[in-house]
DNA sequence: CGAATAGTGTCTTTTAGACACTATCGG
DNA sequence: CCGATAGTGTCTAAAAGACACTATTCG
């Protein structure tokens, strides 16, 4: 009989027969008042010279975990350290890599494209979403785009999450165009000031900005994002 | 230059260091009105003799993606082929289990346990999620419990998703019932009826059904149910 | 008929949409 | 002072909670 050092000892991960496991990342920013995603050239094989999502392996050493390992994706990227960051999905099947039975692990990632470090962005590219539904990109990474988005959506009918797209201080009608840009559509002036405010997720500052006509006031986050969930979604 | 096929022919996923990959099951069902999840105690190292999550290793051959492995086993434990299953969640890091870096992909399922082939839990037994909180299980378990009635507590505040916990036919003070044992606090019984009602997640039958005193109307699913949200959720 | 369970009527509260209105600034 | 952009006042609408009420059945 075993004891479990034993069996530690002896183990071998290599004698299981089990699927290839990577980290798929869609990097969100808004770029010329468009949604845009950071995709990259792939260089290698499969499916080289084939824009594809950023992303690759967990590493045993690097990442002590998932998310870690997505962080490290993002950074080497764009340069980018901290980011609103969420764990969309795991898809994995027989077919959808043709080295064999693959999982990949999708998170998606929203920065400001002012913050990102330009350098970094040597064989990636920034593309419009709308765009890249017409480009075939590398293995499923079409599918990936599309429930990345899906998840972005989602949560911005629900939560104050789009903030992470904006700078630190932004008016409350930038904050309103980002969401009518992710939602696709106009929302109502008066109750989408009315839901920030008395929610609490943004918070007046003394500054004001000149942006052409009238000057606006400048607001901040209050911090709460991550969990914060308006009683109701926006609806029309 | 290697061609794609070349690289393919050549490509052996066991020259890579990649992580360990499981799927884990969290199996809910109501019994003696608690909510109750299945847990089996293990024959292996490590963590042998404890009590974990159903679970195990993808299979090549069998299953044709990740959903296909939460649905073998799901039938291997309950012998239940269909049930509401949703994937909650990845969760990987290098300390979860002592074999080395490992990835798990959480399921949760909600089964009417009158469908459960009672002949199928050898090893496993149902367990109340109250007591399963001062019960230390296999690996980082107790986490991924808590992670999957948390998903199932949410999801239970914005959709219907409960009602795959009862049979095809059920009184609302039977459906109020579970919603009540999920959330663990009583809802008021105006605001459910109407909410079930209004939305047509629910459709009166003509039967009715006698639980000792006055008889109550017995309702069916409409069907509406795996991507439903009700306008708002349940507050109080 | 009384106790218990099923089910309703209706008022208030919360938060969204509609839309006309006012405020401020540059030129 | 005009046009454009920022921002508000206030009515209505949808869906939730509060709570007292009625309905049905068994014994």
């Amino acid at each position: 009989m075993l004891t479990e050092k034993q069996f530690l000892d002896d183990y071998d991960i290599h004698q299981y027969n089990i699927p290839l496991i990577t980290v798929d990342m869609g990097i969100f920013s808004i770029i010329d008042q468009q949604l845009n995603i950071l995709l990259i050239q792939r260089e290698s094989h499969p499916d080289k010279t084939k824009l594809a999502l950023p992303g690759g392996f967990i590493s045993k050493d690097k990442d002590k975990n998932i998310e870690a390992t997505a962080l490290r994706k993002l950074k080497k990227k764009t340069g980018v350290k901290l980011s609103y960051l969420e764990q969309v999905e795991s898809i994995g099947n027989a077919t959808r890599d043709p080295r064999g039975w693959s999982v990949t692990i999708l998170y998606f990632a929203l920065i400001d494209s002012n913050k990102v470090n330009k350098k970094l962005l040597q064989n990636s590219s920034w593309h419009p979403i709308d765009e890249v539904k017409h480009i075939p990109l590398a293995f499923d990474h079409n599918l990936l785009v599309k429930k990345a988005i899906k998840r972005l959506r989602s949560k911005t009918l629900y939560t104050a999450l789009p903030m992470a797209l904006l700078p630190e201080r932004f008016t409350l009608t930038e904050l309103q165009t980002i969401f009518e840009i992710i939602l696709a559509r106009k929302l109502p002036v008066k109750s989408f000031r009315r839901r920030m405010i008395d929610a609490g997720v943004v918070e007046a500052t003394d500054e004001s900005k000149i942006s052409g006509k009238r000057t606006a006031k400048l607001y901040k986050s209050t911090g709460i994002k991550k969990d914060f969930y308006f009683p109701r979604p926006l609806q029309k």
